[in-house]
DNA sequence: TAGCTGCCTTGATGTACGTCAACCTAACTG
DNA sequence: CAGTTAGGTTGACGTACATCAAGGCAGCTA
């Protein structure tokens, strides 16, 4: 184990204490995310996997915060997570919401840049970062696949300061339900309803909003028959083309 | 060459216009800025420079539009470039301005995701997509760097997030300021007075504000006494300690 | 069933920043 | 040198969203 532990400040089931080395249910999560665009063969599935350890968490648990040393990299493997960064008096800015597949942890310098924590229960599927890096000094293709994750967040990053710089609250709502809905679909789940399992304050600090306008523009749409507010945190998209109208402004 | 030709939409100088492969200057851009995290040998050196060119831009010039073809990828050596995101309307949000060393179009996919333009007269080097994947494939080394420069950007585009969704007018304008001081101060050049060459409307565009207030900001530390503004777009830094108070809210 | 507690909604009011418009200056241009 | 143009600044006014405050409603616990 390394000198920093993340089981020190999270609160974690006996599941995750334990060390799983030998059955390591993330074999999954490495065979599933790891390979997708760089494809390993059974053998160096079988050595990422043997370096990985699974985690539980409940909602509100904290992951790791901004500042940390980064010895830990993460795969979300069930559930919802948030990141987010925040100023000297409290003011937060949630820079994104991860699902199954997602990767945390990625950055390259030794301390993370913002702070994770659980949105609802969720499992993750965690490498020590020395033991990665080995593993990517010998498989470059897999490093390869990294790359294309990190292009692929930087696009989305760049799509989330145009809708903070340049939407206005009814646009950032509507993008925002696409967005979850098309990202829901990508995992094979269902994207209408859809499911939005993050508090109204999370989504407000998310889009650079208050709860109070959150939940006033979520009212406006259903007003005006575009979206319904299902039980259970869903929303129904009734009207997409609508709805897409409103997120780009027209 | 390829089927994209960015000379087709761009007016370039006839120095750019030349296939200037053999005493491409280029090999000072690559030596320098592949290299620094991922030394390579001369030969290897000699082999990226090879495949560069040089590009010259003028001040509006655009170099390519969001959803083109991205089949060149480019550094830049001289000059400041914007890269920018528009909504239908026209609404703009810069989502970076790019100095010497920067690199540009490193997305994965095979389109651009933002627009770039020439802020003030600006050198380019740029590098065939295709070749210089070519030599990634030999070179993992130069692979673990663009990884490097990319988990880089998403940092400091999530800074962005930060700045956009929380910050006052006030803070954006003075966090804009520290953060190019310190821009030019890495690069070597002198971080105060700092240059500041990107209009007002490039300024609102990036940080989510209108010219106006952009201006009234300006107007507003200067009255408190925290920078001056000099000619030629140079502004300097009276009290730093103050303008780090005013970025963080306190 | 009553009493919490956390999240959401809704209303009344405030304000930071946008909008509209005038003017200023510096850099071109004939 | 007058005329033009593109930034930049400043003022008056409007508004989208924040703030402050009061309920409503589900999920706990006793």
């Amino acid at each position: 184990m390394s000198a920093f532990d993340v089981n020190k400040m999270t609160p974690l089931s006996e599941a995750a204490r334990r060390p799983a080395r030998a059955q390591s249910p993330c074999q999954a999560c490495t065979v599933r995310h790891l390979t997708v665009c760089a494809p390993l063969n059974d053998q160096e599935v079988q050595e990422v996997a043997a370096i990985s350890q699974n985690v539980e968490m409940s909602p509100g648990d904290p992951l790791f915060d901004e500042g940390e040393r980064a010895s830990q990299v993460y795969n979300v493997t069930a559930g919802t997570m948030k990141v987010y960064k925040l100023l000297s008096d409290g003011r937060r800015q949630v820079t994104g919401f991860l699902f199954p597949g997602d990767f945390l942890g990625l950055a390259n310098n030794d301390t993370y840049a913002y702070s994770a924590e659980a949105v609802t229960h969720a499992t993750l599927c965690r490498f020590p970062r020395a033991k990665l890096d080995k593993l990517l000094e010998r498989y470059p293709k897999m490093e390869k696949r990294l790359l294309s994750i990190a292009s692929h967040e930087l696009a989305v990053a760049q799509e989330q300061m145009l809708l903070l710089g340049r939407k206005t609250a009814k646009e950032k709502i509507a993008s925002f339900l696409l967005t979850l809905s098309e990202r829901a679909e990508s995992r094979g789940q269902t994207g209408n309803p859809v499911s939005v399992p993050m508090s109204r304050t999370d989504i407000g600090d998310y889009l650079g909003l208050t709860t109070e306008t959150v939940s006033r523009t979520f009212t406006n749409l259903r007003g005006g028959g575009t979206i319904a507010l299902r039980n259970g945190g869903k929303v129904e998209i009734l009207d997409v083309d609508a709805l897409h109208d409103v997120a780009q402004g027209d």
